[in-house]
Order: C-alpha cells, then structure tokens, then sequence
DNA sequence: AAGAGCAATGTAAACGTTTACTTTTTAGGG
DNA sequence: CCCTAAAAAGTAAACGTTTACATTGCTCTT
C-alpha cells in the first residue's frame, strides 16, 4: 500500500503537490501534474479513505450512513438501492446496517456511525421520539427521516402520503361492497402505524361505517405476526369480510392464515396490503397493494442529504412523495 | 465530540493512560482507571473509529466489508443478514455495497474497502477467476468467497452442494413421472451455473433420459429473465413439462410466464425453483424448492474471516453446506 | 532595473488514536 | 534504610492525509 510519500518520492515534488494532484488539480503546474499521475499509476497509487477521513470536516467525507430496520423486508431493500445509486453516482460509500426495530441496536449503530465521521444519516426512526435520533441530529449530524418521521423535529424527511394511502385502499374495499372491514397495522407511536389507520378511520367515516375497535389489531410487521393476527380476525364470531393489512410481511403472514383456513381470496375474504411487493404478481392471488415509490424515497433522501452536505445552512427540506394502489386480483 | 485529550485533561493523566484503559485495562491501575471512566462518562467520549484504524494493524479494525450482487434479492439479504448478525456480536461493522455483477462496480468497491481498511471481506466473485479479487486477495487483505467459488485459489470459501441440490430436484422431477425437463440457469463461467447444470446432466443420466440442448437457457438471475426464458421453452413445439429454474428471482419470473399462458402449474407445467424465498408458501402455487441455508452461509463466512483474522497463516478453510430440497405443491 | 504581484511549490502542523520507550512510583528483601 | 525490580504513568512518534503559511522564481509595470 503506497503512501502520499512514496508517490512524492517517486515523482520527485512534495506530499503537499501530490495531495493537490488529487484535491485541487487547477492549483499545480501542467507538467508537474503529469509526472505526479504517472508516479500515481505506476505504484498503483489509491488514497487512504481512512486518513483522509481524519483530516477533512464535515461533507466531503465520502461516506454515508444508512440504518434500516430489516434488509430483508423487500420495502426497505429497495430504499436501500435508492440510496446507494445516488451514493455511488457520486463516489460516496454507504454504511449499511439493521437495528430490527431494537432501539439498543439502533443507539449502538449511531454510535457507530459517530465515530466512523459518516457525513450524515439515513433512516427511519423507531418511534416517534426517538431520543437517539434527535441527539445525533442536535450534536451537529445531517440526518435524513425516510419513511417515518420525528414529530415536532425540524430535521429534512422524506415521507409517503400514508394516510392517503390507507384511504383508497378501505375506499376502494368499500366501493365493491365491503363493510366490514378488519385493520391490521403498526403501533400508532410510529408515524406510518398512525397515519394508515387516520386513513382507515377516514375513509369508513366517509361512508358511514361505524369503527369497530375488535376489527383492528396491531403487529410487529413480522410475517409471522401477519399470521397470527389475520387468524385472530377470522375467528371472530361475526369476521371481517376484507382484511387491510398495513404492510407487506404481513399481507403474505395474512395470505398464508386464509389459505390455511381453507378459504378463497378473494371470495371469502378480500386483501389489500401495502408498500408492494416484486412478486405480488406471483402471489396467490396475485396481491392488491398501496405501492410506496421506495425507490424513490432512497433517492431523494440521498439527494436531500448531499444537497444538506453542501448547503448546510439551508431550511430544513420535507418531500412527501404520493402512494398508488395497484389493482390485482384480491378483491 | 471530546478526544482522548479532553478525557485526558479531564481526569489529570495522559492521553496513554486513557488509551490503555480502553485497550489494555490490565496495565492501568483500579483506581486511576475508575477516575478515567468517569471522565469519560461525564464527557460523553466515544472513541473515533476513524484515528483508530489509521493507527491499528489489519485483524482490529472492526470493520468488514460484504459486497454482493444484489441486496434486493432475498438470497442475498439472508447472506447479508448472517454476516451481520456475526459481526454485531463481536462488535464489528459491516459496509455493504451491490456489485450489479459488474465487474466495474465490483472494483470500485474493493477499492474502496481497501481505502477504508477494512479488516477482511466477504463476496460472491463475480466470476470464476475474478482478477480484481485475486488482485486484492494477494495485497493480503482477508478474502471469504460465499455462494460461488474462485477456481484453482486457496482462498478460504463456504459454499453449497449446488451439484448435489440441482441433481436432487431434478431426480424428484424425473421420480414424478417427467422426462422432458427444462433448465434455466446461470453462465457456466459462475461456479453456481456450473454446478447446478451438472447435477442436471447427471440426474437425466442417471435415469438415461438424453439432454437435448434447446431445453438449456442462461438466464443473468433477474425475474425478467425468468419470464423470457420459460416463455421461450414453452413456445417450443414439443416444449418441457417440467422446469428446472436454478434461481429464486428466475422461478418467479416462470410462474409469471406461465400463467400468462394460461397453464396451470403443476397440471400443465411443473416447477421446481433454487435458493427458496420466505413467501414460497405464499405464491401460487406454493413453489418446490432448493432451499440454501443462506444465513447459515453468512454467519459461517463471518466466523471463517473473524477467525482468520485472529490466525492470519491458519491453512485455507472450506466449508461446504447441503441445501435441502422443499417439497410443496409445484410440481 | 527594481519592486509588486502572482503562480507554483514546499514546510509543517493537525486530525485522534496506539504503542515503544522512558521516567516515576511503589513494594519487597537484605 | 537502601537497592532492585516491577508496576504505573508519561512522552513522543507514527499512521496518511489536508491545508495554512512560507518560500521561491517569474512576469509585468513603470
């Protein structure tokens, strides 16, 4: 591994020329420049990120953060690609990890993140206070909210129009003849859990159905979770004639407990889920969803960051990006 | 952001001292040592990663790197999830990047890796002899190859009985009753592609059923692939009435292409798919599947690196897992 | 022909650690 | 009570960069 001193060396100028070969090329001579690339190429120069790091201050580091609750959710994998595709077009390595909705494993990949001197952060936050989140946020790094979001925070999000979302999604169950009509959702302490079921709420009360609190249950985002409470509504002595289930673990979770009840989707229960799937179109039957533009949610929140990176000062930015639901074929 | 010096100054000793409080607690003495730790506590400290790898020699670092083709498909995020896991537990970070399989890409991130001092990395080559990896490899930068293997290389590897799952799921294919089989695979320059098309070739053998070539497409591991290929398969005039798709994205593309031609899978077409998704059950139908212990491949390819870096001239280490053929309702 | 001004380069400090080496303190043996 | 050895703490160099400041050597102006 060669060093800034073996290319100054080699070429014959200082370490100080070489750094300015790489940082600020308009400040060396032409033919200086030239024999300090051919030293750079002929000893396989590459710059040590680690040092560099050390040195530079804020936003040209080169690297992001990314804390995401499970890359094994297809949702946040596609936010994930987002990110990095703007990332990598502009020569920035992300720093990807998982904190499973475990506000410990989050704190200790801040922690993390603080200490690696990322740039500045991406991620959803757990809840809707998350004290670790605002720390962060208050000791001086750029954060980015994706998906949920801080309440009363002036941090930059960008964030989908869940409750919208949730609204056509009940509509359009009650526009083909459903009224009653089970939920199946976050927390309302996460701001996703609370805005799909205002929709919920929003879209009965338009058409005169009453609330029924027995009808609405709240998971873990699990499939396993998905399972098990779908099976709880449809034991209920008078169940649910269609399922809104909030989030797309779930709805397979959910697909699977009617199907081993023996019943038909969508004949005996219809199924709506949300934030798409890339195979919903393979399901059985293929899946009716709210699809969130993850991708672009990825984007722009890596967009929105490295625009902050080089615009410190500049009002905190908030994207709210429209959800659409994808007619298929259960219900 | 208080440095070992604000500590230092904080608890009247030298900046050492605390560094030997974190590092080696043995060497100082208890009580000096209680007097730090509440200086610490008091400033908030957290050591920064980034002086510390400058400093430190390969094995301490605390960071690995993990480069695979694709974080979206759900093989790999399980890979993903394994080494993460593994790394979390001994508190090391993980930077993760997507190669697309492109050789560029790939580079560029190894690269990077190395700019940043990882401490070892995890991939899936690209290929067969992938030079950028060999390259990095012999710069003596800790390699595990996971899923696929670089041919005639010492370097350390977990992989699966690709030959042994593809022949399995086939054999059951001909046990069922089928003799024209169709296969859609990977190039065989990908030791998975390889592999997988050998244990084809050797199940039909085994049970004298002759290979005719046109019943072999290569597919790049993409969905949409998985529809083109089937669909050309079924369009032959005396077309397969199984297929062998040697990917979980691919299979998924083959239920597309199939019931867009209105064929009834398994009545019409049977199917059997490799690497199994956590939504099998919930596809229609229920896909029969290879299924790759993929968590278990990451936390073993975890365990191997750590392991080295703990016994750097310890000889090369191969593992080699068994997948299991899932019998559901496809075929 | 001398001085001003500027472009090109060099020198050295700084970033926050770790650690080899040195110095100081403490304990124990005679 | 002195000497030695071990334990504890300190000093300073090193890791590979970036950059403020200093120096050098030109080109212009007058």
């Amino acid at each position: 591994m060669s060093s800034l001193t073996d290319v100054a060396k080699a070429a014959g100028v200082s370490i100080a020329t070489v750094s300015r070969v790489i940082s600020h090329p308009d400040k060396v001579a032409p033919h200086t420049q030239l024999a300090v690339r051919k030293a750079m190429k002929e000893l396989g120069y590459q710059p040590n990120r680690v040092a560099r790091r050390l040195r530079q201050r804020g936003g040209k580091r080169h690297l992001l953060g990314l804390i995401i609750p499970d890359i094994q959710n297809p949702f946040f994998a596609e936010i994930a690609r987002g990110v990095e595709d703007v990332a990598y077009a502009n020569q920035f390595a992300v720093m990807l990890c998982n904190s499973d909705e475990n506000l410990e494993k989050e704190s200790f990949y801040l922690d993390v993140m603080r200490a690696e001197s990322v740039d500045g952060i991406i991620l959803p936050p757990i809840n809707d206070r998350d004290l670790a989140v605002t720390k962060i946020a208050e000791s001086g790094i750029p954060i980015v909210t994706v998906d949920r979001s801080l309440s009363n925070s002036t941090i930059d999000k960008v964030e989908v129009d869940n409750r919208q979302g949730a609204f056509d999604a009940v509509a359009h169950l009650i526009k083909v003849g459903h009224r009653r009509i089970g939920l199946i959702t976050s927390r309302v302490t996460i701001s996703t859990g609370r805005d799909r079921k205002l929709g919920y709420e929003q879209a009965l009360a338009a058409n005169d159905i009453a609330v029924t609190p027995d009808y609405i249950r709240i998971g873990d985002y699990k499939q396993a979770s998905g399972v098990t409470l779908a099976d709880e509504l449809l034991a209920l002595p008078v169940p649910p004639t269609a399922l809104f289930v909030a989030n797309n673990l779930m709805a397979v979770g959910a697909i699977e407990a009617i199907h081993k009840r023996g019943l038909n989707i969508p004949r005996d229960v219809a199924l709506i889920g949300f934030d798409d799937l890339p195979w919903a179109d393979a399901l059985d039957p293929p899946l009716t969803m709210v699809r969130q533009p993850a991708y672009e949610v990825g984007r722009a929140a890596a967009e929105l960051l490295l625009k902050r990176l080089g615009n410190p000062n500049s009002p905190s930015a908030w994207l709210r990006l429209r959800p659409r639901l994808i007619l298929r074929k259960s219900c």
